[in-house]
RNA sequence: GGAGGAGUGCCCGAGUGGCUAAAGGGGACGGACUGUAAAUCCGUUGGCUAUGCCUACGUUGGUUCGAAUCCAACCUCCUCCA
């Protein structure tokens, strides 16, 4: 193994050199020899995902944006949509396993997966990306013949050295044999791919190292010269694992996180992000992104503005990054405001009384009229951009602004233009 | 198979009969300060038709005026012995 940036020679390879220069690159195989295949012409590489969540999130965005870049680059990326894979879980450094799936769930969060992929990647063409479910093969073996055939490649003393079940071990917690056999089974998929596709790179998070090099080890011994690059693990400036939200995980699916949601994530970046994450999730040229870290206090508000439109765009396209963008605008610079409703009520509630609780409730701002019985009495609520701290107020279509509409605001970040039908 | 230990709120973790919707920390959210940043400080952090009611300390029963706390059985995990 070599860690990233310490390559032997002077690397050729223009793709190397890009996910180097971006960062997206953690460590990987034999550097140069990596290096010399991706100079020496197309070439196929895969990245493999869960399908344990109905939709991927921001982590996911750096694998993503690798396959991209190699894509730019004349490369041919595949997407492994585990099915067969997500039956079992991985148990990388996971203190516990994780609960079973069944296979409806598995195949309703491939199907959304898949749109997130597709945003990303160019599908079409014969050049395109393709999408794959390991099921395709991991369904069909026969578990004597597998045995046989893989069982016999791998030896126990040798995965239990991995440290993502090292730690496992060590730490006394059980480890069943369902997964520990995933390793086998991811490094089976490397093996197929490369059978079946002429696949020579496995892209993962760092996480995944354990499992890509006994991908390649499985490959060498089938005469095939495999090579494995991960991606660094998403971290903000202050050492936190990043994704998290008021509403959750970052989520790349719209439905499970707007783009405006999606958006405001980027905008609220930490200063001392910002370069990194411009590196990371943008295409911007290095120069324009050295440009922009570069602004100071204040102005690098500029810089999160474009990190976030950029990020927006590549995943939900140019639209709804402006849409986003102009969302964004209008809600903080006070002047400008939300001009179509973000919610719709049906007009009797108002003459029955509508509660303020309720309404809160109602825009999805709280889960619960307790919680949002403590966000009005912390001050955190404004009606029409007063604040209101009496959880008793009742809404009126007095309170309707001229336009019959009705701003509802939780802290300095949700803002809901609701109107009456 | 035998002996011992553990299972608490989003997470970690205190609590061994009433003062416990459960200390403390983390995280999260709201407020102040700011630049929609960081750091810091303050507040909140089970639900409801709300001066009351309901649900909650692995599960199910029991003892008691009263149980997270005591008892029994069961489930899961850990340690030691075989």
């Amino acid at each position: 193994m070599i860690e990233a940036g310490k390559p032997a020679t002077k690397l050729r390879s223009e793709a190397l050199s890009i996910l180097l220069e971006r960062g997206l690159v953690h460590q990987c195989t034999d550097i140069d020899a990596l290096d010399r295949t991706l100079s020496a012409g197309p070439i196929t590489a895969y990245a493999g995902f869960d399908a344990t969540a109905a939709s991927l999130h921001v982590g996911h965005l750096m694998p993503l944006m690798t396959m991209r870049w190699l894509q730019k680059l004349g490369h041919r990326p595949i997407v492994v949509l585990g099915g067969g894979t997500s039956l079992i879980g991985d148990p990388s450094f996971r203190k516990d396993a994780r609960p079973m799936l069944e296979e409806q769930q598995i195949a309703a969060n491939i199907a959304s997966i898949r749109r997130s992929v597709e945003r990303m990647l160019d599908m079409d063409g014969a050049d395109g990306a393709l999408l794959i479910d390991n099921a395709e093969w991991l369904n069909e073996f026969r578990f004597l013949e597998f045995l046989r055939d893989y069982g016999s490649q791998f030896t126990v003393n040798r995965m239990m050295t991995f440290d993502s079940v090292k730690s496992r071990l060590d730490a006394q917690m059980p480890l069943t044999v369902l997964e520990f056999c995933y390793m086998m089974l991811q490094a089976v998929d490397f093996l197929e791919l490369a059978k079946r596709q002429d696949c020579v790179l496995q892209v993962g998070g760092s996480d995944q190292w354990g499992n890509i090099v006994n991908g390649i080890e499985l490959g060498r011994r089938d005469g095939r010269k495999l090579h494995g690059l991960t991606v660094p693990l998403l971290t903000t400036a202050s050492g936190a694992k990043m994704g998290k939200t008021a509403a959750g995980a970052v989520w790349l699916h719209p439905e499970h996180l707007s783009p405006f949601g999606f958006w405001q994530f980027w905008r609220n970046t930490a200063d001392a992000d910002v370069g990194r994450f411009l590196r990371l999730f943008t295409e911007l040229p290095l120069t324009e992104v050295e440009r922009l870290a570069a602004l100071e206090g204040a102005e690098l508000n500029e810089a999160k503005r474009i990190l976030a439109t950029q990020v927006t765009t590549i995943l939900h396209g140019p639209e709804e990054a402006r849409a986003a963008l102009q969302q964004g605008d209008a809600l903080f610079s006070g002047e400008e405001e939300l001009t179509e409703p973000t919610h719709t009520l049906a007009r009797s509630t108002l003459a029955e009384g509508l509660g303020l609780l309720e309404l809160v409730v109602a825009v999805g701002f709280a889960s619960s009229n307790g919680e949002a019985r403590r966000l009005v009495e912390g001050g955190g609520v404004r009606l029409n951009n007063s604040i209101i701290d009496d959880a008793r107020r009742r809404i009126a279509i007095g309170d309707l602004q001229a336009n019959e509409r009705l701003t509802v605001s939780v802290g300095k970040r949700r803002k809901a233009l609701v109107g009456f039908e």
